[in-house]
DNA sequence: TTGATTAATGTAAACGATTACTCTTTGTTT
DNA sequence: AAACAAAGAGTAATCGTTTACATTAATCAA
């Protein structure tokens, strides 16, 4: 494996020419720049990365931390870092934060060992005060999930508008009996969306079930079970807004155990819009998230902190869309009416 | 940032006493010790990973090259590999090979260039040569796809005899026309999963009818697009094998939009038992991989040539099993048997 | 008591690049 | 023609570790 002195020896030039040649043709003679890429040709010579790093003091690599790598949602937001990412020379390192072994304080060591230049967060179930101490001398991004009171850049969708509008969208099909799977409630992400639902009954005056709000994880499974609960009440709920997609389809696959059908008998509606949510039977009526803009977007904030570039803001909110699908029935509950109340 | 430098200084040691007691406590006195972990913690002090890596000549960091982190097998695939990986201090670099800025060279260099120790490419779609060649001096793994005539590490299943065996179920389920959607011919999987196809049915002396063979491309848009082909025809298949799952859901829904019914009009089944393949309605019929296990193993033997430990072979095959749903209709076909064929 | 062995530590040389600094040499200005 | 500036290239310091080798002190056998 041949180093940058035998490149010198070769092209019969000091390690500093080879250098200069090599980073940028900065003020090498065309001679000697060319007996050097010559050198460089013959012996095959790949610098090693590690030396130019220890020197330069930055590794052009950059670390995300995912709560599932398995998680389609994730893997879209990752899809969008790893485009500009590679893009603009970096390299991605994955931490699956789900897994057993996956230690909090691991992720944050990476960052003071030199051995990435910056952190991007896909999660923040996790130490927040280590973080934002920490967020002071590196560059941290926060994807998805937002931390309150920090300036800490941030980009996600507004959750609570979002699941507002997807529940106002549910009353407007004149659902009455409205229920929520949520997330875990020690998510922001959970937190938020069954804010969003409780604002637009309020905001429409009907009353809030207690019974009628359940706790699942964002797993199908959950979604699955809670759903059993829920049609097992008396007073069974003729529309549910699942806090993601996942657990919608759990429910879905609940409610055709129940020999229900969706949405002829019961409306589910999901959040996120995952690859599968089209392909589904019913198709999915959904909140779309930019999982990919999301992403890039994050990435491209992390390369101003890299960059010290100046902020601008440090609070990114990106558009989402509702998606009205199938299984929420609009082509049910509209067929009398001329346009669809969207 | 304190170095070993100053937490000498501050323990009143040299540095190689410093390193001494960090990487293991060989042979420092317990006063020593006690001192130097004392302003190991005053400084708050972490090691420079890359000056350790600068000199030790190794990054404990693998490279894991995969077609498309956005699809969920690879993603399976994935968390087996950082399982053990991360058991074993080693972390995982990820490269996007749909990426359109991916340069196949690149994963290479990174080898060369000493900044990975060892390489897992999830996929065989670039210069087999090169593959080879670096083989030789570099810890590579193939993992889901094998390469003919080398004795480069590889894990994955049969796909030959999965694709026979699912073919044969279809057979025995007395269906007579069946016809397959195969994955992009240029991959050794599309090619054998195809193989294994044609030689169930000349087992059973059917006659391989060459309009049944369509090419898909693995994804769940050229799924809908071929089903429309084959459904279009005028002698229109009673069974159709696509070589992934995405693909069967594509032909389902190109079925749905037909009017057909699944599995009582046409039988759909897949390849490779996603998640979502228990969810779909109908419920798919597919051949489930051991994703998680590929993953791990792949990763271990990966280890292995890294520790320089000898292999005792370097073709791993993992089983695969049969996962009989409602896809297929062996439920309608079997109705008057006693005993399900499987 | 002496020489040999061992244990504990320190000194300094790597690892492979980048780059500040210095030194020629050449070209330009007056 | 002298003085100065600029261009091109070399020397060596540096980044933060690990570790081969040297050194010292202490223990032990004869």
């Amino acid at each position: 494996m041949p180093t940058i002195k035998d490149v010198a020896k070769q092209a019969n030039v000091s390690v500093a020419t080879v250098s200069r040649v090599l980073s940028k043709a900065d003020t090498v003679s065309e001679k000697n720049t060319q007996s050097v890429l010559e050198a460089v040709e013959k012996l095959n010579y790949k610098p090693n990365a590690l030396g130019r790093y220890l020197r330069t003091a930055h590794t052009k690599t950059i670390l995300v931390v995912v709560p599932d790598i398995t998680n389609p949602f994730f893997s879209n937001v990752m899809k969008g870092i790893q485009t500009l990412a590679n893009e603009r020379e970096y390299d991605v390192l994955v931490m699956d934060a789900e897994h057993a072994h996956f230690d909090t304080m691991k992720c944050f060591d990476m960052l003071e060992q030199k051995q990435v230049d910056g952190l991007i967060m896909l999660t923040s179930r996790f130490d927040q005060q280590t973080l934002i101490d920490l967020s002071a001398e590196h560059s941290i991004v926060l994807a998805c999930e937002y931390l309150e009171g920090t300036t800490i850049p941030t980009v996600s969708i507004d959750n609570v508008s979002a699941a507002r509008k997807m529940t106002e969208y549910l009353i407007d099909l004149a659902y009455t009996n409205i229920a929520h799977i949520t997330g875990p409630m020690e998510t922001v992400l959970g937190i938020d969306r069954l804010r969003g639902f409780k604002q637009a009954l309020q905001a429409r005056t009907i009353p809030v079930k207690t019974s009628y709000i359940q706790e699942g994880d964002f797993s199908v499974d959950s979604g699955y079970n809670v759903m059993f609960k829920l049609l097992a009440m008396e007073d069974r709920p003729d529309a549910v807004f699942a806090a993601n997609d996942e657990m919608a389809m759990g429910a879905i696959n609940a409610a055709k155990a129940f020999d229900l059908k969706v949405p002829e008998d019961i409306a589910i509606v999901g959040f996120d819009d995952i690859r599968m949510a089209s392909m589904f039977t019913p198709q999915l009526t959904t909140v779309s998230q930019p999982t990919f803009d999301i992403g890039q977007k994050s990435m491209s904030l992390l390369l101003d902190l890299l960059n010290k570039e100046p902020l601008t803001q440090s609070q990114f909110v990106l558009e989402n869309t509702l998606m009205v699908r199938d299984s929420c029935g609009h082509h049910l509950k509209t067929k009398h009416d001329k346009e669809s109340p969207v």
